[in-house]
DNA sequence: CGGTTTTGGTCATCCAGCCGACATTTATTT
DNA sequence: AAATAAATGTCGGCTGGATGACCAAAACCG
């Protein structure tokens, strides 16, 4: 298991001890939920100063928008994530984010009622640094990855992610549905959709992968290097 | 005033309010306090687990070694800044702190001694959660000025970035201590010596500044673009 | 002071992968 | 089912900036 890969695992265990405290709950339970479809934009970061978002059910993805007007997609968030303001410090980034998958479901609080929580509550302010601090070790990762390796490495590395998070083996293949187009694979690698596109189709020649826009079957993930 | 250097202001704002807490100081003075030369190597990340420490006098650099021996400069800290490892999740990267100045002073203490501290400290553990959040900041920040400029513009918003903090502008004039080499610089934007080299020349001959190696002098911050 | 190490200066070479351009396939809408 | 839009495939040209090599200038040190 690679490091980009437990700590996701660390990331979701402990986000989901921070949301399973009874105080955090109460303030999530008095908002408002929000659903949306595929394709909706559920979020901008300047239409509310520090809200923080909770993902109940669904995927979406973090999308920003470069000077020339691109989408450059930040992150992919499943079930259980946070999102949003979770820093103080008001961000003027032109971030939001689109449902990738239908029927998602959130809520949200604002981020100064969870402070008055943390104030009243030392323990979940400790775990809620450890996962802020857990963040800090994925994007320190993210962006050694990006200084350290060739766009292969980091195409593959990925690849493993993913199916370690989300991939389901039977019979020594493992089976991903596909949600991400090669533009949004390419900007989460920090590459081009052309890139992508090409390194798909160099592990299908070496009979490493199958894949469709609906599916990717990793056929033989040892060979994944 | 850019985001970047927003950042900095309040990181180093908010964590002084951190380190001027009581509790803090009383756990961080029962430790010993180490003491460093230029040159000396005063920490590695896995000498020992879980231990933080605070910058009282002096500046180091955070180092990391990558697999081809390269040095890698991570960090430049100053007076007040924290270091080590405040998120817990063992890190296994071989990094480690070099004094850069003459004096360098810090004190340490153990991790699980500072979360007991913030458990009974709820403001503290508020200060505390913010200042790690500003960290995840700023590393979104890097990476997001990795991502989209390219390396004269990187360059650009360092000296820029590095004025402000430290800068002490007479007459028009922003002089800086210069304690950091090219290659220190190449590491930090992301870059090579050599192209640190020639952008400080393109600079120098464009009049914008004079370079020693001791010194840095922008002559025109406004023409820094 | 002379020798050694570290840092800075310069240049020619080279290549990963970006970019634009365009064709083809698949999905969506009307 | 036709029209339109979105996603994928493919290719060749181009370039930012890394790399390596080598020298000059400072700094360090016995």
């Amino acid at each position: 298991m690679n490091l980009e890969t437990k700590y996701w695992h660390l990331h979701n265990h402990k986000l989901m001890s921070v949301l399973s405290s009874s105080e955090l709950k109460e303030i999530c339970l008095i908002t408002n939920f929000k659903t949306a479809k595929k394709g909706e934009i559920i979020y901008f970061s300047h239409d509310e100063s520090s809200r923080v978002y909770t993902l109940k059910r669904g995927t979406i993805k973090i999308v920003e928008i470069d000077q020339k007007g691109n989408e450059i997609v930040k992150d992919i968030l499943q079930e259980g994530d946070l999102f949003g303001q979770f820093t103080l410090a008001d961000s003027n980034l032109d971030e939001y984010a689109v449902a990738v998958s239908d029927y998602v479901t959130c809520c949200s609080f604002r981020m100064d009622d969870f402070e008055k929580v943390i104030e009243r509550n030392p323990t979940l302010a400790l775990q809620y640094t450890k996962w802020v601090g857990l963040r800090l070790k994925r994007m320190e990762n993210k962006y050694a990855n990006l200084v350290f390796k060739d766009v292969r490495t980091r195409f593959i590395g990925f690849l493993k992610d993913w199916s370690s998070n989300e991939g389901v083996t039977s019979q020594d293949e493992v089976f991903l549905k596909n949600y991400l187009t090669h533009q949004d694979i390419a900007s989460l690698i920090c590459s081009t959709r052309q890139t992508v596109t090409q390194l798909f189709n160099e592990l299908k020649e070496n009979g490493i992968l199958e894949y469709s826009r609906t599916e990717i079957i990793i056929k033989n993930m040892a060979a994944l290097t």
